[in-house]
DNA sequence: TCCCACGATTGACAATTGTCAAGCCAACAA
DNA sequence: TTGTTGGCTTGACAATTGTCAATCGTGGGA
């Protein structure tokens, strides 16, 4: 593994504060990849043997059952994916593809689990990316059960607006058809429910938003820190 | 705290690796209260101060937005709830309430956090626990995503019926109208919904549920491990 | 340049789900 | 017994969401 790489994973949350010796065990069996776009890096229901990283690129976290399928969550540099198969060595209960060209790191997880029970600090790095992970899965289910369709998108929007910057104009990072299956519809309500805004103060144009009427748009979304914050 | 309920902690997975001076220290500043029912023991957005422990009873955890509200689980004997709040030192991201009369530990949760941080046992313990209720909820994900509210209905009894030994008879063991939000519908719907799935072998009488077709019955529902395993 | 592919959009329609109001029924107390 | 309460059920209706088919528009390749 070339030593840039290396270094990134070094200095993420969950690898900074372990012991020298066992984060060098760790990347010995280590190795990155690149992949293309619309790669299948795992499957559902196989074995967990890598803990994987991504460097670069994107990565869609999906799920399939008799024949619907849907988006769980997208995974961005410099951050883990199916930390907690790896730790219980469980079967994944999600699919990952490539939404772009990526650089992955993977991590032997009998590697990981090995090293978990002998560093201290790196197990309560693992704790604090699960709890993390976990209150945002807890997020996003009161965001699907508790709010419209038409509500998710305007908070959506809200919170990508503030990923971006802040400013009343913003560009969607990804595709409609996957936002609308993040979001828990269909590509035709997604479309139907940006008209739905406009009367609240939003404009389309592409994958360009602006959002005209900030006060009454958010007057309508009713955003909530303890479903859209993302840090807490 | 009474020497009985010491015990029943100690007993938890999540306990009963840590050092003995470490369980001490956390048991002294802990105590055990008895609540009657429908009390509201935490409140979404508050402080985190105690980790949870139910020892008997049960207690409901659920969320409010907009005047809407909706019930994400049910804890019962012997587990804990909100550890996730408890290790960030975050805000409670749910409320929860007993179901009915019950006992509960009360653990401070700048103690788990001081003991966290020197228990290396108890850290591990914490991962484990941590990452089967991420899976968990990534599976009640799936569930709320991928299927309807018949196919979720169907497949929560099929769950309930390997809970409850097997038969094919057997009782709810909560209201329908807590059944019907922890489902992600209205009390209506679900009332409509055990009646749609009689066609396939389904028989209902007050909260005697009996499943008169088990092979027809589970052609409809179509369980999953990968969503309806509560243990992997 | 033209053509094709693909995602986005739209309309028409169906299915699902929620809302409201009324009625039913069992448990419980006076 | 009677009355009351609260949960469950039902019907009628409305709103939301999904499905299918057709069309639009853009960008890439021949």
């Amino acid at each position: 593994m070339p030593d840039s790489s290396f270094r990134e994973i070094r200095d993420l949350a969950l690898f900074s504060q372990m012991a020298d010796e066992n984060f060098s065990a760790l990347m010995r069996g280590a190795y990155v990849q690149n992949f293309p776009a619309q790669i299948e890096l795992i499957t559902e229901g196989d074995p967990s043997d890598f803990l994987h990283v991504v460097l670069s690129g994107s990565v869609d976290l999906f799920s399939a059952w008799n024949d619907r399928e849907t988006s769980l969550a997208t995974v961005r540099p410099i951050s883990t994916f199916i930390l907690a198969a790896t730790i219980k060595d469980a079967l994944y209960l999600m699919s990952a593809r490539t939404l772009e060209k990526s650089r992955i790191a993977l991590i032997p997880s009998q590697d990981v689990r090995a090293v978990f029970d002998i560093d201290g600090n790196f197990a309560r790095a693992i704790v604090t990316e699960l709890a993390q992970c976990y209150r945002a899965v807890i997020k996003a289910q009161k965001d699907l059960k508790l709010r419209t369709s038409l509500e998710r998108l305007a908070n959506y929007l809200l919170r990508h607006q503030r990923r971006a910057g802040g400013a009343a104009s913003f560009d969607l990072d990804f595709e409609k058809r996957r936002l609308a299956s993040v979001l828990g519809m269909t590509a035709e309500n997604l479309s139907r429910a940006f008209k739905g805004l406009q009367p609240y103060g939003l404009e389309v144009d592409g994958t360009r938003i602006t959002i005209t009427n900030q006060a009454e748009f958010e007057r309508f979304a009713k955003p909530n820190p303890l479903i859209d914050d993302g840090s807490t």
